[in-house]
DNA sequence: GTCAAGTGAGAAAAGGTTTTCTCATGCAAT
DNA sequence: ATTGCATGAGAAAACCTTTTCTCACTTGAC
């Protein structure tokens, strides 16, 4: 009867073995060093270039360890090492939109450091935030960046006391933190000159909820630049926000704006709907920048939207370094690192290149 | 002599610990075991509900353990257990268009089973997917999840041999494997009946390449239903081909459509953007249908647009749970598994739901 | 007063790797 | 001939858990 119990077992573990794709046992250190006739410890000191012994041996090793197809396994060396190679990317951003620039960046900095990343959407959910920094932790990440889609808000989870180390990026880090964001005076100032370098003069800026922080960034900047000759209309993220803000500014009498600048590439896109249903050609005479470079959205209007990118991408690329740089004990210099903007011509502003 | 050595190694050890003061080493069992006065054998019993031992012992030891905080360490529990509580998602969705969905639906099914995801974006590049995929075998994956942007396409790189478990979601699969797709046919029926439904009877259908997989089968249930009365037409998957099938259907001389199925959202809204801008009204003059339910397409479309969503969450919740099952041991039937989709109404068809 | 059975709890091994310590061996210098 | 010292390589401990095995003790039955 015991012995029937055993051999079902037993039965059903190799047949769930074979379905898994034939898991057998993985190759491991002991493989190698019986294959090449030598003990576990010079095995490992061979493949990692550490300890002494006879270059031949060494080369010995490598060979044979590289033929079985040997692979450390990480799970062994992190619990010694106390590093597993991996990071959590925590993000309360369910669309992607940000979050997704900044994930690639991060994989594409640390990919070769042989670090992979957990990525965690939880949806302003604070207990769903906790389980899954609960996981990671006893997971035992490297760090953690958390990430978001706003500038001015916290992660619903207080990231301040962990025992590893955490790096924010595009969103509202804590006191003695390293937090990474888009520098959007920086940005908007670009867009505005540039408006103004190829001729506009009545400069218009229709944007997002004055609530925002990037919101009052960006128009201060507009103001600085513009001066405060043409008004800022705030409203919503919205496409449809584009067009009624078009409705209200052209409804009004006197001279009509000569240039939008754009809080985001949807109320950009709303804008030049607008604009060429009054039969207002763009970019001939009226000239629109947006904000955010969402391809999506940028590349599919007609014309297609210059734009200001935030590079977020490479947002992500300094903040999986730095995480690691802290992993490893080297010291970073907390703050708020600004990272440059960049201006993205395509045609909806005209100027030099609006026709080529 | 053996006695003094062992003594001498514990003095060792609790100095170090006093010396740890708190800031060092993260809380192991051992802590918990001698902070409720037992071995870390029963201290592991007790918290994992095995073993044989007093109930008053066990509840100590988990109320002991739960007042220091100890979380146990998933690679040491790993590296016995052989079981990592950890999958990998490989893609090469850049965007993230079809993959954030799938990623949404395998992380809301597996975080309470405490698995955790590795997040992997190669981009169609055969070296970065096998840097990849090795990392993920090194760290132990129990099993990986394969998506991808089309249902037709592989993944640049092979996961038929791995030694573990392997399901396909959004992606073209191996000979025995578990694949997830979305039931294109299904779902394009159940847009062109709806159309016929609320009294549309030439129905033109505009699409994308026809060597898209998913556009011969959503044109093959087109015609089973609509019949060959109205043409398709195949395009790309862009607005601006929205745009110019109106043209090209418009100025064809005869009746013209009263309806159109789109191969997808963005195909849709150029459709809609034109028959607007040609004083054609949407929905009463003609119902137009998308695909995808791309939020931010459809949602920001005027009117916002009925489309077909073909439910990537739960494409993913299900690829989650069957990579668990499989990494479990529980066998599963390998072949393709078709979810339905669901039509998602809004108002650019019009029909009973048009005017409220 | 011995035995069998049952109960509570600890010792030890296992998992794969890295690192420190120890041990031979051979060789040059005294 | 003895000491001193490189050199090459292995043994064992450590990382943290889980699990199996073993042991001591109690109890009720003979």
């Amino acid at each position: 009867m015991d012995l029937v119990k055993a051999f079902l077992r037993r039965l059903q573990k190799e047949e769930a073995l074979n379905l898994a794709g034939g898991k057998r046992g993985r190759i491991t250190i002991h493989e190698v060093a019986s294959a090449a006739g030598v003990s576990i410890s010079t095995a490992s000191k061979a493949l990692n270039d550490t300890g002494r012994m006879g270059a031949e041996t060494r080369e010995r090793v490598k060979r044979i360890a590289s033929e079985i197809g040997y692979r450390p396994n990480a799970l062994a060396r992190g619990l010694l090492s106390k590093r597993s190679f991996t990071i959590g990317l925590l993000t309360n951003d369910t669309y992607g939109r940000f979050t997704l620039p900044v994930m690639a960046g991060i994989s594409d900095a640390l990919v070769d450091h042989g670090v992979s990343v957990f990525l965690c959407a939880i949806e302003d959910d604070p207990a769903l935030a906790q389980t899954h920094v609960d996981a990671m932790l006893d997971k035992q990440v490297d760090g953690i960046i958390a990430t978001g889609k706003r500038l001015d808000r916290r992660l619903p989870v207080d990231l301040s006391n962990l025992h590893v180390p955490v790096v924010y990026a595009f969103t509202e880090g804590t006191q003695n933190s390293v937090t990474f964001r888009s520098d959007d005076e920086q940005g908007a100032k670009l867009a505005v000159e540039w408006l103004a370098k190829i001729g506009r003069r009545r400069i218009a800026h229709i944007t997002g909820p004055e609530e925002f922080f990037s919101v009052r960034e960006r128009a201060g900047a507009y103001h600085d630049v513009a001066g405060h000759r043409e008004p800022v209309l705030y409203g919503v993220w919205s496409e449809s926000w584009g067009h009624e803000a078009i409705e209200q500014l052209w409804k009004r009498p006197g001279e009509k704006p000569d240039a939008l600048f754009c809080g985001n590439d949807q109320i950009a896109r709303g804008a030049v709907d607008a604009l060429r249903e009054r039969g207002i050609k763009v970019p001939q005479d009226v000239s629109v920048i947006g904000f955010d470079n969402w391809e999506i959205v940028a590349a599919q209007t007609r014309p297609p939207l210059t734009t200001v990118d935030m590079e977020l991408k490479e947002l992500g690329r300094q903040a999986g370094l730095t995480v690691l740089e802290l992993a490893e004990g080297r010291p970073v210099e907390p703050g708020v690192r600004k990272l440059p903007c960049r201006l993205v011509v395509r045609q909806s502003c005209g100027g030099k290149t609006s026709r080529e």
